[in-house]
DNA sequence: TATGAATGAGACTTCATTCAT
DNA sequence: GATGAATGAAGTCTCATTCAT
């Protein structure tokens, strides 16, 4: 956040060539081996390894392990937000709550398959007990965003159960990314389409029928 | 498998009455710590700190670190089996399949809520890297119980989807377990409560109005 | 030394049929394991068990580990010194320096073969780093002896070589009780038998043909 | 035996200047602690401490303690095995058999002599229980060799003592090498130099007179 | 007295981090 | 900068010894 774009939280910003791309062989080994290892099992061998660097390398860009991963999550906040904020635009367009909520969940899914870092970070928050305050700052965060939209268009939710709702909807498809993220098969896709299924069905009772409803 | 329940996979069995509590506290301590920390991040010294002995006694119990999850799992196992025989009873008598869903539920969560041995275990099989194989073969399982009782049950579910709306199923409730077992407050408790809405939300299309169906 | 035989340098002298039964037991495993093992490989656990008996009884006897050895150390200087004194007198009678060296050979190689505590000592003096010292002190004594025998009786050997005939005398023998306590076959006893001959050549030329000598 | 030689089984290969002078200092430390306490008494950090480095440096060369006397064993065979092909050569010009015993002898004395490596390996292949069978095993072969030349040349002797006698040859002067690693004095090396003696007349009934014998 | 559980010093080993080249 | 060797704190585990029953 203090750091430059582009390596937020390193020791140094590389502007040559050679070391940028040796900066993001390091933040792409590291995050594949977060994510198939973990963050607690991953050695700073294992990334110096699998970067095709030393380990010296490593500690030039980062002071830590921990600098590491923090780096990647400014990277994947920054990354998030930008998407948010489009998605907010696009859904601004939208007349029907349903489909907001099938272009939310693409929207997502896709961000998450867009590359390890992300992958790493996610998989991380939401599973190292490391980070575990981490992801669940996130979670609500996410749950009081949604709170807001419910607070607006669920007329029939009475207020005192729209946090209750919005952690459901954040927690579900939190989980169900992870599903995503783990499993690469075809079922771990289709359990994300019918994801949207389950949570339109949810939602209908306190949203209504998915007829335009602005204005 | 092969040692009295209470103690398998340990090196030694107390039959004392003192011994018996010790290696109770050490268990208990351990599961508090890889709920808090992690299986990964928890070391024997902390287990043994926090039992209030002495390294030496928690090996005498185990022989490392992972037997000592091992004989926790096996606990949660065996548990966790008599546990399903009884719901298959007591579900047996049940008409409506919202209520087997419901009860289904509740006895899941009682079940986690009983005690650090098998949050520890739920837990750490779902969220450690370790254990993530366990953790998915045992979701896997589940999946197949589920299936095959939509088979029976949902006639309006195509075959080829029943895979995929088991899978829902057991990942969402898993999913939502964690939420339990991790946020302890009251909105931990109404999520679990609110799944069984939207479970039942969901399948109904799949599983029909939920009225006597058996012959 | 300081205890009463029987027991040296234990901690109680079991005067009860059962407690002496015990200690025997306890002994002999210590020393058979001492044998196979080693004195540092083996643990306190590996006799009680071999002992049948539990570790506290072990202590019950023998404050710690090196004064169990010791015990049997004492053990076996006292029956060494008891066959020393009977050889002596045997040898005395004796006219043919090489009847004296068979004699002395074979009284010895019996005496090794008489019990698991006299080769339990004899070999961990000699191949223990621990007891080097001891089995060093001990061959000393022994060529020390033969050095008078030789003064008295090796007339064409001068006072110079004495020595050095000596510790070859106590060193080659020593080093075939090892083999012979170590290999238990066939040629183990040869090579014992063998080395009668060997010496018996290696030694005419210092001590003539082995007639009779003495005035 | 894949790793070039001066680390065989060793982790990491040193090639900088200062490394190699470190490894040596390892193996050196190491070896003495090995001739002076035993294999089994030695720790880790002894070793690093007389090396004057830290434990982790001895860790980047070596995995475990086994490893590294493994590594010693191997030099220790490769220089045997490039004396043995020398002394072969050499013993081929020689027509006496009591000056090809002297030689060997001398030869491999000198070899003993050469360095702590080879006596910390030597003396523990003979003496620590760990490696008993290594050491017995490295005795047959001895005397294995033995036996073929004594088929040759001991036309005296009947083939049923043959492996009587090699494993005397074997045995005596394995005992006598120890005894002259162990003993660094006068009396050592006298010891050593008395057993070409005492071997020259116990083999003489066999070999017959040590004249001219070839073709 | 016999038992065996409890203790903890100390050995082995890893790995994050520093440092010399 | 890049490299990778060096360091040592910290974790795992064993086993001699003590102690409660």
């Amino acid at each position: 956040m203090t750091t430059p774009s582009g390596a937020p939280g390193a020791r140094r910003v590389p502007l040559q060539q050679r070391s940028r791309e040796r900066l993001e062989r390091i933040l792409e080994a590291a995050a594949s081996l977060f994510v198939e290892r973990g963050y607690d099992v991953t050695t700073m061998e294992n990334i110096a390894e699998r970067a095709q660097t030393s380990i010296g390398s490593v500690y030039q860009f980062y002071p830590n392990k921990r600098a590491m991963f923090d780096a990647m999550a400014e990277r994947y906040i920054e990354l998030a937000r930008e998407l948010f904020e489009e998605l907010l635009v696009s859904n601004a367009r939208i007349e029907r709550w349903d489909t907001m909520l099938d272009r939310s969940i693409d929207t997502f899914a896709a961000f998450e398959r867009s590359g390890v870092i992300v992958r790493a970070v996610w998989l991380n928050w939401q599973m190292s007990p490391e980070f575990l305050i981490a992801g669940e700052a996130l979670n609500r965060e996410f749950a009081r965003r949604c709170e807001a939209f419910l607070a607006e268009h669920a007329k029939d939710l009475p207020a005192a159960r729209r946090l209750l709702v919005a952690t459901m909807i954040v927690e579900h498809i939190s989980a169900m990314m992870i599903v995503n993220v783990r499993r690469d098969d075809d079922l771990g896709r289709a359990v994300l389409e019918e994801t949207k299924i389950l949570l339109r069905r949810y939602l209908r009772p306190y949203l209504g029928p998915p007829t335009k409803r602005r204005r």
